[in-house]
Formats: structure tokens, sequence, C-alpha cells
DNA sequence: CTGTTAGCGCCTTCAA
DNA sequence: TTGAAGGCGCTAACAG
């Protein structure tokens, strides 16, 4: 690899014009200009960043961890991420936690080391050690977290508005008929999981609805593992709820796993919507009702934060930035209406579908 | 950020010897040891891996440039990439080319600065600048290019077995009683596009079916645009095809989105195959049959090659390592026999599924 | 406008 | 086993 030496040689002119020419510092002549940058294709020069950040201490990157890259939602982020970096010079670079927190943890300490000027962070579903996250603060450098905010200590965020979300949804299962609903949730370990509750909870209130705590369908973000459980509480007819709310896109692949294996259908034997698209679920049949997140934009507008930090780490600096962009109910045939018959509430008795 | 400095400072030592504690490069005595460990965790010291990079010039990273990362066929190679990469203690830096050869030369040009050791390269669609890749290699940059091969120079490529797959494919098709089948590509400008073709085409003539130029579906891979040409070339009942047989997932979510367009049905109305996973393929009523490739694999193995570059340069130089992994076919309802009426030949007549 | 030079943080001889 | 010192490639003062 050839050095900003060997083009100064080349163009016989010093190092420093040289790099004024590479970084348009200073102006240079435009004959020292012509054969400085002549040297440079010649030589094919690549300036070494890692020389440049060493003497600027800025390296123009930013690290965002995400706990795994075969989610769909994450490489969503990460491209509206990318975007909003690449638009300010920044570019970024992608790491999978496995949802583990002390992989997380090495990863910190990894971008750390790579001197990233600020992090992006995606939290692994296991509670993560305290600190982990203050300490890479307390070291100047800016944390945005992402989807799923971390609780006791200040920290900007970006994440949809859950509470909302899961309230629409269940506002428009209700609206549609169905009463006895089951929420389909990752751990509750999370707080974004816990907020989804939260909002299925209201609008169950709101509605004059009975809260029960076992339509509450804790479980993991493994789908073969959440298959299993509602496979097992599918299972009896007699029990069955109406409709399932499932609170993310792996709890959602589980559930429609346990109702295939029961042989049940959506919606003539049981409502369904859920947060996150599915890749197919337009063209699933039926066709699945989602919640939408804006996952681009999640990435975009947390990037955006995180620049300003890192720009102007004085202006509101005990202030805390928490954004919660809003989700949409794109409604299709999963969630279509249902019809009771008279004086037999329980009975779930599906509208005819047309095709 | 405390420096080594800063950690020989607190711990009475000599940044020589804080430098032989952290790297274990040479013995040091247990007392000393001691007081260094102590002292950065104190300081919560982490190396700065810039300078060391500069120092050693060894980044101990691997950059890997992917067309679009919500293509779920490619976060999968890069999870296998990243594991290959952390084996040996590298980490990989993802990069999203977005398609663009442009784009990708701006990348590469990029991770050349980055000084990343080596660089894993899924080609951009579009064709690109011939020299593009083989500057980076004449530097000194071991490049492995993975998926989409590039032709015409010399270069190690992991990538599945493309025309066994597409004639594996093909033959069920033909087992299943479909004669008529098109195939639904991407640009044919890409080789493996080709390779996918060429199978096609050997499978129909070991089978003595005749090969139509306009069985052969040319698109892009933006599915909306897939989709369209596959509603107009579907929808004449009488010149339809009975089967597809889809050469990647960006096409498959298009022509899947076609043939609901035209209210049809698979395998009712259509046979159906197609390379690639689609999340929901299993679930899919009916469900889908895939040629699944191994993603991760790809990836695992296309690192290892890399490393193995990085470490032994002289080692085989003169030799291109081209790896082709086989596919795997997955056989679903979507491929389900066809049982022809006697003497029509022409009408196609499915099977009753049982669910 | 152009050239010279110190020094970013670290590793690695080399000497002690 | 430990300390001292040079230099990786580059940028930014500063001098000219």
């Amino acid at each position: 690899m050839p050095t900003i030496k060997q083009v100064a040689a080349l163009a016989g002119v010093s190092v420093g014009t040289v790099s004024h020419v590479v970084n348009g510092s200073v102006p240079v002549s435009p004959d020292l200009r012509l054969k400085v940058e002549e040297a440079i294709r010649h030589l094919d020069y690549h300036p070494n960043h890692v020389a440049r950040s060493l003497k600027t201490s800025r390296t123009r990157t930013l690290g965002i961890i995400v706990p795994d890259m075969t989610i769909s939602f994450f490489p969503q982020i990460i491209r509206g991420a990318e975007t909003g970096a690449r638009a300010k010079g920044y570019s970024v670079i992608a790491v999978n936690s496995a949802e583990s927190p002390e992989r997380q943890g090495e990863l910190l300490s990894l971008l750390r080391s790579q001197q990233v000027e600020g992090i992006l962070l995606i939290n692994a579903a296991a509670p993560t050690p305290p600190g982990q996250i203050s300490r890479v603060m307390d070291a100047g450098i800016p944390v945005v977290c992402l989807d799923r905010v971390p609780e006791g200590f200040p920290v900007d965020s970006v994440s949809v508005e859950d509470i909302d979300a899961a309230e629409l949804g269940t506002d428009h299962l209700l609206a549609q008929g169905y009463r006895d609903i089951a929420i389909v949730t990752g751990p509750l370990s999370l707080q974004n999981e816990r907020r989804r509750l939260e909002g299925y909870q209201r609008s169950l209130e709101r509605a004059g609805v009975a809260f029960s705590p076992d339509r509450v369908w804790q479980g993991n973000l493994r789908s073969e593992a959440l298959a299993a459980m509602c496979r097992e509480r599918l299972s009896n007819p007699a029990t069955r709820p109406h409709a399932l709310l499932c609170t993310n896109g792996p709890t959602a692949l589980g559930a429609l796993r346990g109702m295939n294996d029961c042989g049940l259908r959506t919606p003539e034997d049981i409502g369904f919507v859920t947060f996150d698209e599915l890749t197919l679920d337009d063209l699933f049949t039926p066709a699945i009702t989602t919640l939408v997140q804006p996952a681009y934009d999640i990435g975009f507008r947390a990037a955006e934060i995180l620049l300003e930090r890192i720009d102007q780490p004085e202006r509101d600096r005990d202030a805390v930035y928490t954004v919660r962009l809003p989700a949409m109910l794109r409604v299709r045939d999963s969630s279509k209406k249902l019809i009771r018959r008279d004086g037999r509430p329980a009975e779930v008795v599906p509208m005819r579908i047309k095709r």
C-alpha cells in the first residue's frame, strides 16, 4: 500500500501539499494539484484511515449492535442508520450480539477499541449487567438505544410507541368482534414487551373486557419454543382464545407454526394480528394483519441523534432524547370480522371470506 | 479515553510493561502484572485499536459488501462469515452496496482506507467495471467472491452449485408431471443466473422436453417489477405455463405477487419451486417447495478461505479456490403432483390436496 | 500557497 | 524481567 510520502515523492511536492489536495483543507495551485492527482491515480493511493484517525482522533465510524441480523426487523434498522450516517460522512459497522449480554459486552469493548465515535444499541433480550452501557457513556462515547430501551438510567432512545401500537391492534380485534384475545409476548423483562402488554390491557379495559392473566402467553424469542407453547395452549378448543395478538416477528412465526400444527386456520378458527412484517405477510393465505413498525426510520432517526450528540456534546447534555415513532396498522384478512350468533356469545362464527 | 501511558503511570511501571501484560507478549512478574491489571480496571482502559493497527499494520478486520442486507439470504451469509472470522480473532464490518457498482467501488475504497485485511464481496447485480476488483487484489488485499461470481479473471469464490441446483428443481417439477415450465430469473448478466438457466435447460433436455426461449422470463431484482412482468405473462390462460421455477428470493416474491394478482393459486393453477427460503414458506398455504442454499455455510467457508489467504499469502498463490456447495431441495405443497386427463395434455388438472 | 515537523497511542527492538 | 525510544502514516501548526 502506497503512503502519502510516496505520492509526495512521485509528484515532487511535500507531504503537506498532498494532504491538502486529498482533504481540500487548504487551496493548492492547479499545477501542483494536477501533479498530485496524477501521482495518486498512478499509485492507486488510498489514504490510510487508521493513521488519519490516530492523528485526528476521529474515525467517522459508528457502531451498531443488533441481537440477530437474520430477524428482518433489524437489517431494516441498519439500512436506515447507514443512510443517516452516510449523509454526514460516517460509515457504520454492524455486529451481532446473538442475544447474549456477555457477547454484547465484548462487542461494546471491541467497538470502543475500534474507536467508534458513537454506538447504536439494540439490547440483547436477556437482562444486561447494569453499568455495561453507562460505562461506555462515561467514557464520552454517546449511545442511543433502539427498539429495546433499558430502564433505570437515562439514555437517548428511539423506538416505536409501544403502548399505542398494542392498543391499536387490540382495539382493532375488539372492533372486529373478538373478545377473548390472548397476547403472545417475548420475555417480559424487556420494557417494550411490557409496554405492549400495557397497551393491550388498556384497550381491554376501555372496552370493558375483563383482563385475564392466563391470556398473557409469555415466551422467548425462539420460534420453535414459541410454537410448542402455542400448540399446547391452543389444543383444547374449549379453552382456546378467539384471537391472538403477537408482539413481534419471532413470536408471530412461532404462533403461526403452533396454529398450523393444531390444524387451526385464521381467521376462521382464530383471529390474528402481529407486530412486524413477516416478509410474505401480504401473500399469505389469508393475508396477515400487521402492526408495522417504521424500522428504517427508527434507524435513521437514531443515527441523526447520535451524530448530533457527537457533533455537539454540550448541547442538551443533561436532557434525554426519547423519540417514539407511531406504528401503522395494516388491516388484512387474518383479523376479519366475526359475526356472533344471538345469545351464544361464546361461540365463534367466522364471516365467510370472499377471495 | 485513558491511554497506555496513564495506565503505566498509575501502576508505576513503564508502558512497555503494560503492553506486555495486555498482549501477553512477554512474561511479566506476578506483582507487576497485578498492579497493571488493577490500574486497567480502575481506569476502564481499552487499548486503542487504531494506534495498535497503525503500529502493527494489522487491523484484524474483514470487510463484507452485500448488495442489500434486507434480502434475508445475505444476513445469513454475514452471520456465517462473522462466526468464521471470530473463531480466528477477526471481526467483520458489513456494508450495503444497494446493488450499485459505483457505490460498490466507493465501499471497496472505504474498506481499503479502513485497512481491512481482506474483503468478502457479493457483487452488485449491475455489471461491475472491470479492474474494480483486481485493483484491490493487486494492492495485496485478498478478495473472496460469494454467491455472485464475476467472470473474466481469477478470484477465489464460494457459491452454490448453481447448475445442479436448478437441474434438481426442474427435475422435480418434471417428475411431478409439469411439462411447460417457465424460469423466472434475475438479470442474466449475473453468471449464477445464467448457470441456473443452464441447469434448467439441461434438465429439460434430458427429459426430452423442448426448450422455448419465451419461457425464460428475465427480470430485475425488484419484486414490484417482477410482479408486473408475471402478471402480464400469466394473465392469458391459453399461454400460461404449468409451473414456475424462480431463481432467487426477490424473484419468487414478485412471481407470487403476480400470481396472486391474477387470482392464480399454487399448485392448483400453477406449480411453483423457488431458490431461497422466504421466511414463511413452510407456513404459507400451500407450503412452498424451495431450493435451500446453505447461506450460513457459504459465509463461513468464504471467511475461512479469506483468512487462509491472509495468513499464508504465498500458499497456492496462483491457484484459485472455487468452492461450490450443494443446494437442498425441500419438497412441500406448491409442487404437488399433477395428474393429466387422458388425451388432453394441455389441460392441467391438479391432484386434490389433503390438508 | 508550500514545506517542515511534532506527535497521535501503541508495539517492539535494544540495552540494562 | 523491565525501561527507553523509534517510528507506523497522517494532519495541523507554523514558518517561509
